[in-house]
DNA sequence: AACCCGGGGGT
DNA sequence: ACCCCAGGGTT
């Protein structure tokens, strides 16, 4: 099928309606491959201000890789997906280590990157380099599933060849970077999943959902995961200055850092609470204890009921330090990576801090 | 194939 | 309350 005339409409309508984002006024291999790894699962409107944080901090993939892990973390907290952030540092090392420090310019190697997986190589290559890789992102998937009117589900494995062969099939060879722009500018804000605006799209001529009127079915997702529940009980200590962190080395939040974490299988009372400080080694009279009950943490696979233990410790008890555990000052806590949920508990109490 | 990994905004 | 976002890694 021969797809020239919708490509330069959809060209055209491109090159008139595009948001000017920062990342669209480089070719830059590095600054091109920092925004793609930032806006993974992420709105352009949240990624933005960490994109030029990123660059203003980390100007080459040289200094990104220099940086110790724990700054890194930290200039990414609260964006989320924290794994992005470990790899793309991992990443830039074995750029300098291995490509001395040049961003490798073949699909490839790109490929091969930690955290890069087909989206995210094929995007830097066309954008980077113009090479002939068409990008499937959530956008592209929204987009050809309604053109071609397409039900396989974009999420199995079938589905994803298919698209990925529809996307190649329709990808403009000649001008590889402005297309996948392009179709993921239309996603975004023409093609939307609820309410498209097929009255002004480049693509609607030739468009098989809207001549079917069908683009609300479209696409077709394979079902949901479940959500689980966990409760996260937190022990704020406070002993005049000081507080206690861990750092977590599995599961969400993997790096960061958080108070000294019980988990239970439900939420925890005062009662257990208080059970549970003696099994460290506190008795009921080393402290003065109130419980704060953080808002529920809804993440997309699961629901977190966390609870703050603010726990003022007598100035004579020897706390009995769990294994990782550290000692910090309140007044450091702003340095470290903290997740989203205690950044805004600190936050919060700050104007009460310390509780005496 | 199924599951894990955050946080926020639109509807 | 639910959906989705410039997805990738692990099991």
């Amino acid at each position: 099928m021969d797809f020239t005339s919708v490509q330069h409409k959809l060209r055209n309508w491109y090159q008139k309606h595009y948001r000017p984002l920062p990342w669209r006024k480089t070719r830059d291999a590095y600054s091109i491959w920092l925004s793609e790894i930032i806006l993974q699962q992420t709105r352009v409107n949240q990624g933005l201000p960490y994109y030029e944080r990123f660059i203003q901090k980390y100007p080459e993939v040289k200094d990104l890789a220099q940086a110790p892990q724990e700054e890194v973390l930290k200039l990414w907290e609260g964006l989320g997906y924290y794994s992005r952030a470990r790899n793309m540092h991992a990443a830039a090392q074995s750029i300098v280590e291995e490509h001395e420090s040049r961003f490798p310019d073949q699909y490839a190697a790109i490929r091969s990157l930690k955290g890069v997986g087909d989206y995210t190589a094929a995007a830097i290559a066309s954008f980077a380099f113009d090479l002939p890789h068409a990008v499937v992102d959530g956008n592209v998937q929204r987009v050809l599933s309604r053109f071609f009117a397409e039900y396989e589900a974009v999420n199995s494995a079938k589905g994803k060849k298919r698209f990925q062969a529809l996307a190649d099939a329709f990808l403009n060879t000649k001008d590889p970077a402005t297309h996948n722009q392009a179709i993921m500018e239309l996603g975004a804000t023409l093609c939307k999943p609820k309410n498209p605006e097929c009255d002004i799209c480049p693509l609607a001529e030739a468009c098989q959902a809207r001549a079917r009127a069908i683009q609300d079915e479209l696409p077709v997702k394979q079902k949901k995961k479940y959500d689980r529940q966990r409760y996260l009980n937190y022990w704020f200590f406070q002993q005049a200055e000081n507080t206690w962190l861990q750092q977590r080395d599995e599961g969400i939040w993997k790096g960061l850092f958080q108070f000294p974490l019980y988990e239970s299988g439900q939420e925890l009372t005062k009662d257990q609470a208080l059970e549970q400080l003696q099994i460290m080694g506190l008795k009921s009279s080393d402290f003065d204890i109130q419980r704060q009950d953080l808002p529920v943490h809804k993440l997309s696979h699961q629901s977190l009921f966390i609870t703050v233990w603010k726990l003022r410790l007598s100035p004579d008890v020897t706390l009995r330090e769990g294994i990782g555990w550290k000692k910090v000052t309140v007044s450091q806590l702003e340095d470290f990576a903290i997740p989203r949920p205690l950044r805004k508990f600190l936050d919060e109490n700050q104007l009460t801090l310390p509780l005496d």
